[in-house]
DNA sequence: ACAAAAGTGTTTGGCGTACACCCATGA
DNA sequence: TCATGGGTGTACGCCAAACACTTTTGT
């Protein structure tokens, strides 16, 4: 796959990479969709390159659906990453030796990327993580035990779940995250698993009400250990109307 | 100039570009340096190419440098642009013919470059505009007043904008905009500038004050109208301290 | 003395925080 | 019946918003 896109390096843009953050939300638990290569130990985040003929928010969607299979996700670039040692000759190295790049194809691929970090927010259950051929595993990985990365993609995911928490004081979140049917506890679990700290149940339930995006189903979450909860679904016509004029308050 | 950096072009990142949103303040307005070449009607914003040895933001420094004469100023990456279209083969080859640049280097600066987005806060009366050769005319513009600007400029100065709004929630403002002493009413038109709404004086006073970023001076400004103001600095260390810990109220 | 801007304090309402009780369900 | 988690309402305190009067200075 990559030697397939050194071949074709001419029709990309030189120098210049995209790599996502996927955030998912399961068992209470925020997941990062991660891959491990057999040229390395390391795990890294899915990226892609930009093709001359596509815009940069394009060529991420591309990398999100290529990893994921779903379209129409909340993607959404975060920061540009450009030092000169961000690239690595030893790490390179092991790609090209791996793959058996030709050295014209070596020396394209070994110049200085500058990375432009996007994050998404995705469905765990509806995304199926897809490799690209069979040097690949990819997975969803807690965001709570991910590994060392590769290079500088550490840094990137720190940036993105930095910048996910700011904007979650500007926006709803949810709606990508959850299935369509979720009860409050669910989504309280999501903030605070996204915020890393505990909220009042009381508080955020008329917090959350207040922005006026739920739907109260007339419908009950079934075999459930304890009282069973409410579920509810997002207005998906406010939300929208939210996201774009934003929240005032914080969290 | 930009024959002499074509001449030497693989010396540069390919297809990458910095442009910076250098913001002052004067005469209680917000002011933007703009630039204007004489190979085109429109006004551009200061930007510049990304040497391969160097980190983007290093890039964007030197940019800034170039531009002002200043170092060690408030400086911080917003976005990237890299929409296909932002290209224009009409204001290429407006460029192309005025330096009579040989075709080779041509393609190469024809080609899509994706650029970086940097807003910079400086002291109008420190910064001395500076051009590059004697076909460029560099100036603060009102941002009121802001004309036409090249290609995608203006999103570009809308979106810095748009963050630096953000982020005056986030963080204090105001260091590298005013002298170093200035009085209260000064340092609350600047922060009705960029929000560009009115605010209560008192409620102002109060909530700047309870920072601790600032240090009442024992001096009131002289050869004013009307009562002399106090003047006020800030206090740099607290001031600093602030920047990183950040602010948890808005404006 | 008058106008215009600066300095200061108080009131009020809303939101965030803290907190207690009841309810439903599975074990 | 007991433990666990879900659902609901209230009281308090702080901060933001609204607002009026006094002070200073130039004209």
């Amino acid at each position: 796959m990559l030697r397939n896109t050194l071949a074709n390096r001419e029709k990309y843009q030189p120098g210049l990479s995209i790599d996502c953050v996927i955030f998912g939300f399961h068992d209470n638990q925020l997941k990062v969709l991660l891959i491990k290569t057999k040229y390395s130990e390391q795990w890294a985040l899915p990226g892609g390159f930009v093709p001359l003929n596509e815009d940069i928010d394009q060529a991420a969607v591309s990398v999100l659906h290529g990893r994921t299979g779903l379209n129409g996700i909340f993607l959404r670039q975060f920061a540009t990453f450009g030092a000169v040692k961000r690239s690595q000759e030893s790490f390179n190295n092991k790609v090209i030796k791996f793959y058996d790049i030709p050295s014209d194809a070596g020396k394209w691929y070994s110049s200085r990327f500058v990375t432009i970090g996007y994050y998404a927010l995705v469905d765990f259950l509806q995304a199926v993580p897809q490799t690209e051929g069979k040097n690949e595993i990819v997975e969803w990985i807690d965001h709570n035990a991910v590994p060392d990365l590769i290079l500088d993609h550490k840094e990137i995911l720190d940036k993105a779940l930095e910048t996910l928490r700011m904007e979650l004081n500007l926006m709803p979140v949810g709606y990508n995250l959850l299935p369509e049917k979720f009860t409050i506890p669910e989504l309280q679990r999501l903030y605070e698993t996204i915020l890393g700290r505990k909220l009042d149940r009381r508080n955020f339930l008329r917090k959350i009400t207040a922005i006026g995006i739920l739907i109260k189903l007339d419908e009950k979450k079934s075999n459930v250990a304890h009282k069973a909860p409410n579920l509810y679904s997002f207005d998906k016509e406010r939300y929208d109307a939210v996201l774009k004029s934003g929240l005032n308050q914080g969290w």
